[in-house]
DNA sequence: GTCTATATCGAGATAGAC
DNA sequence: GTCTATCTCGATATAGAC
């Protein structure tokens, strides 16, 4: 089975993933050549239109797959208690995050350079993740465990204070991931709190 | 006093901040041409270059205007009672912001795009704003009117909550901004609330 | 102070050889 | 599948006339 020399599908096309979301995430989308993701890659820039069409399906491609993988981990409890729910969520919301800061930095700091039609696909997305949250705080409240006057604008304060973590949070820093969803479920909880 | 044909020195410079605003809030730095910017004030390209010796330094000028501006605006009662203090930094905060969203955007969103230079300036001024949340934080724990594990964390967590109603806020929507500043702050008084 | 013209560079994307 | 070479375009910035 003699192949091309030189060529290597099977692992440029991860490379290219990996190569755009880190420099992305850097540097921010606008600021990226494909010549630059080339050199990451170790290809040439040609190579690259093997796997995309062009930059901004890149972009799209990694925001897509952030958002479904988010969206597909997201396992609600409909039965269980609307504070145990609540712990649960910003527990994953906190782990998921942790374990992607590129994609999740990129994933709210692109929706700029997103064309119209790839917008609406993220932004519906983002939405549903969101309606996960106002859900849990609606029944919540419903029963009487939570008092907000507005579950749409707590959730919306509530993700924009858990996501605030990435933009900080150091793996080598002094404080464990444990402490962090500590802290910020105490703060939730009273935030909420009847 | 005879002046040039199509001088315009003192409106081009308040127009060509203005409108380096507008567009970089709109489509990002690294996406926004001088060109661009050069059509929405009205001029040609080469007449920018009266007012910024390039592209970076204009952003780094916005960006430095608007935090010394935040400083300067923000005024703590030191000898006010941490409620009170943390209620005024709450209304502070949220009303400074609301009434300029694009540079808000701009000071948060384009901090990967200065030189390391002027990023170190900016970052020094975004931490003494951090700073005067944090001492209200600490003043109300040793008194015992607040409960949070960590000061540092606690005000990340606030300012990142309150910072996020500009990505979503809208002058004309169905809410006033004495609403949101309502709901916002029971929140953040009952999470850090002893 | 603004204009036109231009220097210089690098961008995204494609063609065709291997 | 990758490479080299190239097309086309637009970027920042500057020079010199008015």
């Amino acid at each position: 089975m003699a192949r091309t020399a030189g060529s290597h599908a099977d692992i440029t096309g991860p490379r290219l993933r990996q190569a755009a979301l880190h420099l992305f995430a850097r540097h921010g989308y606008a600021a990226v050549s494909m010549r630059q993701i080339a050199q990451e890659v170790g290809v040439q820039v040609g190579a690259l239109y093997n796997y995309t069409p062009d930059k901004q399906s890149l972009l799209a491609d990694l925001m897509k797959g952030h958002m479904s993988e988010l969206l597909e981990s997201y396992a609600d409890r409909p039965d269980a208690a609307p504070m145990d729910r609540l712990r649960h969520f910003v527990e994953f919301h906190l782990r998921f995050h942790h374990q992607r800061p590129e994609a999740v930095f990129i994933a709210y700091m692109e929706l700029r350079n997103l064309t119209p039609e790839n917008f609406a696909v993220i932004e519906a997305l983002r939405r549903r993740y969101e309606q996960a949250l106002e859900t849990i705080l609606r029944d919540g409240i419903d029963s009487g465990v939570f008092s907000v006057p507005d579950a749409r604008i707590a959730t919306r304060a509530l993700i924009a204070m858990l996501t605030g973590v990435t933009t900080w949070f150091r793996r080598d820093g002094p404080l464990p991931l444990q402490e962090i969803e500590r802290q910020y479920w105490q703060m939730v909880r009273k935030a909420v709190a009847a």
